[in-house]
DNA sequence: CTATAATTCGTTTTT
DNA sequence: CGAATTATAG
């Protein structure tokens, strides 16, 4: 075998251990920045250039769209041949493609839908209704949470028992739970949960169908194995039982998903679970300097539950872990600002630096600051493209033609425009259809025969039917993008948003014209629907240069330059939810997000802390992180002022709209100019008139401000 | 049915 | 403090 590929070039002796060992169950424990990816994909190209299998024999899980995409492109490269055929996607994904084809046998049809966590609510909360539930403090959102539990634990209703049905509730919740099910059935659809437990059950009873897929995966590899809940564990089990050829990637010191059912347990039992099991550690990093990993190997020592790796480099020491103690989280704010100007003057690029969190709400002083002082950033994170409410809306649409039946669909915008159909009548039309056994839209079709409505509403509801009806028909006639198009122009909703003068209005019909161009890429609406339900990320924020803001969470998988942690407070981080009502368990799950946080920077980490922080309006008083007290001394130094003030810029007071910036002399601006407002950011000019510009805003938005508060850039 | 006032309640969120 | 429900008046 002389045949050469470089997907084996430049791999150090534990990672082509990793690679090469290809029959029986492995488990590659890779710390942070050891090359994880890298190993995953030679593995896989490894298997195919041997020929020890066609890429179809090949299942390939991961947790995120964007790994399953990075590893699908960068083995094509290595390989340079078709990957026809291999499954390489999300657990979910993967789920979903198993059950559309066997959807029959569980009672449901192959066009199911999928419900994200916003339908299940909905789902959830009109069963709470129905049943006469109406407890404050046990909402949808609670209910839809222990039923999402017990799905990731891989429990259908009837294996609820004994242990789990302690709490007073817990009987309401398990009543619910076969209450949703089978209403989930009734409106063929299916939750994240599900995509995963119903290939359970039907691996389970009926042992042909899974012996087809065991007979046909000889070799399994999974990404971020640490974070596969008992669900998961369950179906990766059953798929592994006959070849065993499974190899599971992970760390366990970067679980942080824990709270979403991750199960640490599983990496941490992998031997008893696959007997015979190796086991390769990655431990040469190739990321961090010295000093960062003596600090974050240390913190994660604390934790007992973990099988222990030692993080070595060969790169040179490096600067300390600095510490930096303020006043306030507006002095946070200030600080880390003076000091990435400081490295930009130096020459580290903004989109190298990262501010990372502990919760969302951290990055709004930030914001503001930054935006005073005119530092370009980017929010990774808070609304994806397909959660926006105008993409929801539209996609209700299309599902509604697509299915008339769907009840969730037909629901969200039977009243979006407002047609005059409220709260009352929809009711109505609920009873009626529970007690036929008919969808929304079939009742509201007879209901308007009668006199059940009034005139006014009847003719509205008649019309609504009817426009459905006629989309119905033009769904396999028309193109999906004209369809979209029609749809949207006809049911008034982008007449509705044009109505609409608030700032957002505007950004969110460039959205839905996003939208159209989107769909215009898929060869059906079907496959559209299917596609945004699972894998539609968010409209990426071109790698600009700015800094990046984003939660410990989010950072996982990526790295910058220099990375600033703030907000080290016992409270804040670790979370006061964790420190009044967690366990070690919980304080561990912490520490090790705090570890991911330590490993994502290159050449500096900056942890910070404020003596004073506002909390739900509410100032309060902090003490430092015990987090910090847990880093090795050798490695940190605190960056007192009084010691290093002379290399710190002083805190400057606020910038006041009239002293700091130079009027520009009027006239100056044309279309297209980039520029800077003090209150609104970065932005595009649209239109000029006299002194008064229309911006459009990276942030903000699109304003009407007066030139006289303009900068050019 | 809809627009406004009052109130509640606050982690992290790969699909 | 501020968003996001929910109660109330129009």
């Amino acid at each position: 075998m002389t045949e050469t590929f470089n997907h084996l070039a430049a791999l150090n002796a534990e990672q082509l251990k990793a690679v090469e060992n290809t029959e029986g169950p492995l488990l590659v424990l890779a710390g942070a920045g050891t090359g994880k990816t890298r190993v995953l994909i030679a593995r896989l190209v490894n298997i195919l250039v041997q020929n020890k299998a066609y890429p179809s024999q090949i299942l390939a899980v991961t947790f995120t769209n964007k790994a399953a995409l990075e590893m699908k492109e960068r083995t094509a490269v290595l390989l340079g041949r078709s990957l026809d055929g291999l499954w390489l996607g999300t657990f979910h994904s993967i789920g979903a493609r198993i059950l559309r084809r066997h959807a029959e046998v569980l009672g449901f049809t192959p066009n199911f839908t999928i419900l994200d966590s916003d339908d299940q609510e909905r789902v959830i909360k009109q069963l709470l209704q129905l049943e006469g539930i109406d407890d404050k403090k046990q909402t949808a959102k609670v209910f839809a949470n222990i039923i999402g539990g017990w799905k990731d634990r891989g429990l259908i209703p009837e294996k609820v028992t004994g242990d789990y049905l302690t709490w007073d509730k817990s009987h309401q919740a398990l009543h619910l739970y076969k209450l949703y099910q089978e209403r989930l059935q009734l409106i063929n659809a299916m939750d994240f949960g599900d995509l995963l437990l119903h290939c359970l059950t039907l691996f389970t009873k009926y042992p042909d169908i899974l012996q087809s897929y065991t007979e046909r995966f000889k070799y399994i590899l999974v990404d971020e194995y640490q974070d596969t809940n008992v669900a998961q564990y369950l179906w990766l089990r059953l798929l592994a039982q006959s070849s065993q050829n499974i190899c599971c990637v992970g760390d366990d010191d970067q679980s942080i998903y824990g709270w979403r059912g991750a199960e640490v347990g599983n990496i941490l039992r992998f031997e008893k679970d696959f007997p015979g099991a190796k086991i390769v550690r990655l431990e040469q990093n190739y990321r961090s300097t010295p000093a960062i990993l003596a600090a974050a190997s240390e913190l994660i020592s604390h934790n007992k539950s973990r099988l222990g790796k030692t993080l070595w480099t060969e790169r040179d020491r490096g600067d300390p872990v600095f510490i930096k103690s303020v006043w306030d989280s507006l002095e946070e704010a200030r600080w880390t600002g003076g000091e990435i100007e400081n490295f930009q003057r130096k020459g580290t690029v903004l989109s190298e630096m990262a501010i990372l969190v502990r919760a969302g709400f951290q990055t709004r002083e930030f914001e503001e600051t930054f935006m005073s002082m005119a530092i370009p950033y980017r929010i990774v994170g808070g609304l994806r493209f397909y959660e926006r409410q105008e993409i929801r809306d539209a996609l209700a649409y299309l599902r509604l033609a697509a299915q008339p039946k769907d009840d969730l669909a037909f629901e969200r915008v039977i009243n979006m425009p407002r047609r005059g159909i409220g709260k009352a009548t929809v009711q109505k039309m609920h009873l009626v259809a529970r007690s036929s056994r008919q969808s929304l839209f079939e009742v509201t079709k007879s209901l308007v025969e009668t006199d059940e409505v009034r005139d006014k509403t009847r003719t509205a509801l008649r019309k609504f039917i009817q426009d459905i009806e006629r989309w119905h028909q033009l769904v396999f006639t028309t193109p999906q993008e004209e369809l979209t198009k029609i749809i949207l122009d006809e049911s008034g909703y982008t007449w509705m948003w044009k109505q609409e003068k608030s700032a957002d209005a505007e950004g969110r019909l460039e959205n839905l014209k996003e939208l159209v161009t989107a769909i215009a890429e898929f060869p059906s609406l079907a496959e559209f629907l299917e596609h945004v339900s699972l894998v539609m990320e968010n409209t990426s924020n071109a790698s600009e240069n700015s800094v990046t803001l984003m939660t410990m969470h989010a950072a996982k998988g990526l790295e910058f330059s220099v990375v600033f942690l703030t907000g080290w407070e016992e409270g804040i981080f670790p979370s006061q939810r964790t420190l009044l009502e967690g366990s070690d368990k919980e304080i561990e799950e912490e520490r090790r997000l705090a570890y991911v946080a330590l490993t994502r920077a290159k050449k500096n980490v900056y942890v910070t802390f404020a003596s004073n922080r506002r909390v739900h309006g509410q100032w309060q008083h902090n003490l430092p992180s015990r987090f910090i007290k847990e880093l090795p001394p050798e490695h940190i130094c605190f960056l007192d002022t009084s010691v290093i003030s002379h290399k710190i810029r002083p805190i400057q007071a606020p910038i006041r709209t009239t002293d700091a910036i130079p009027f520009a002399p009027k006239g100056k601006y044309k279309q297209g100019d980039r520029v800077f407002h003090l209150k609104f950011g970065y932005g595009t000019i649209q239109q000029v008139d006299h002194d008064r510009l229309v911006i459009d805003f990276d942030h903000a938005g699109v304003k009407k401000v007066l030139e006289s508060f303009i900068q050019l850039r």
